[in-house]
DNA sequence: TTAGTGACAGGCA
DNA sequence: CTGCCTGCCACTA
């Protein structure tokens, strides 16, 4: 028996989960890094999904430009992103304003689409 | 190990 | 509407 010590089942971290989480986003929706947060399991750790999305995007495909801020806008500025997320939001058929802002009330994914809801 | 980080969220002026 | 402050969390160096 190989003294194989301690097999540790490491649970997925939040990370990983937040990961899951970005790939179950529908095309065509938003979201935002607390509801991304809430629904990895800590509604609190919207900033850890902020690391995640720097982390993880830059190794990792991931619908990051599908993910905004609460106030339904580009959290990236400028030269720095914006204005690829607001290309690929625009591509995907979600209007992005000049300021970045974004209809939620109508784009935003609540993770669970409801069919028969208006 | 400790300290630092960060593309937030919510509250208040 | 905007701006400033605080809380908040789990990962990274």
């Amino acid at each position: 028996m190989p003294a194989a010590g301690k097999i540790k089942v490491m649970e997925p971290t939040f990370t990983d989960r937040v990961k899951q989480v970005l790939k179950s986003i529908p095309y065509g929706k938003v979201t935002t890094y607390g509801q991304v947060a809430m629904r990895a399991g800590n509604y609190r750790a919207a900033r850890q999904v902020v690391r995640v999305l720097h982390t993880s995007s830059k190794k990792e495909k991931l619908p990051w430009h599908r993910v905004i801020n609460r106030q339904g806008k580009i959290s990236l500025k400028p030269g720095a992103g914006f204005e690829e997320q607001a290309r690929l939001l625009s591509k995907e058929g979600i209007p992005v304003s000049e300021t970045g802002q974004v209809d939620l009330d109508t784009f935003l994914w609540c993770g669970d689409p409801d069919p028969f809801a208006e």
